[in-house]
DNA sequence: CTTTACTGTAATTATTTTTATTACAGAATG
DNA sequence: CATTCTGTAATAAAAATAATTACAGTAAAG
């Protein structure tokens, strides 16, 4: 995961969670430092997995759809999850070879053990507890 | 971590543990199916880790610096982590605003403890039990 | 109603990152 | 001393990511 979804959507929640009122996508994006489009789109993501509602037209913008206590931060993780936790050979690996032919199936065994690990500890941190750590 | 230095070195190694000669980077490269010149530059990183020896020359090549059993997976992984984990924003976010400001080190704060428990089973895991999966 | 200020989304372009290619000096074998 | 490797750097190509632009749709406010 190089790209910096995960971030945003931090960035984005974070914003959500201290404020009462709907937020626009360009007073997030001004406080990322990134494009509006691209904030609507991850917003659109959050939004479908219920964790965002938005409101259209003049004076919309967005809030959160729940708690914050009730958002773990699992949850954001696995939406943006996408290549492979710890990088994947685009390269299709030499059949005739032994380990060529078998490297990609365990290396997503040795994968799926490790991202356990890793969602386990999200699992246990919310969206409140992170937010609550800004002063 | 999108790159494919993680499967990349796994690869080698595997291919070191289950032979008993050296290998050419040109070998290893047709066994990933990448270029040598890659290869090489990563088995110099190995070699610099400790994990790698290698004989120039004709009838040169690589094998590994010690028993497979010594070699821990947090090592390799170690060795190739590069970015944050769940990705870091290339924006610098707005010092205006609170959130913005403090985002970035609550970010590498979660990170941080979210990879130590990554860490810990990869250093439960040896090249030699990896190696051994492969029939 | 009509203007205004938003969202939603797609298409395109720009930028950055990653990977491949090429090239060649240096080393060791035969 | 020719051959076959490694080591490394420079460059080019490809892929992934992010920004920009554009515009239709929606809802509030005048």
């Amino acid at each position: 995961m190089s790209n910096s979804r995960f971030p945003i959507c931090m960035h984005i929640l974070t914003l959500l969670a201290k404020s009462d009122e709907l937020l626009s996508s360009e007073y997030i994006a001004g406080s990322i430092n990134a494009n509006p489009a691209l904030v609507r789109k991850e917003i659109s993501n959050l939004r479908q997995l219920g964790l965002i509602e938005t409101r259209e037209g003049k004076n919309g913008g967005s809030m959160l759809a729940k708690p914050a206590k009730q958002i773990k931060l699992s949850e954001v993780y696995n939406m943006v999850r996408s290549s492979s936790l710890l990088g994947q050979s685009k390269n299709s690996p030499n059949p005739a070879c032994l380990v060529g032919r078998q490297i990609n199936t365990h290396l997503t065994e040795l994968y799926d053990e490790v991202e356990q690990a890793l969602i386990k500890k999200l699992e246990k941190q919310t969206l409140e507890s992170f937010a609550n750590k800004f002063q």
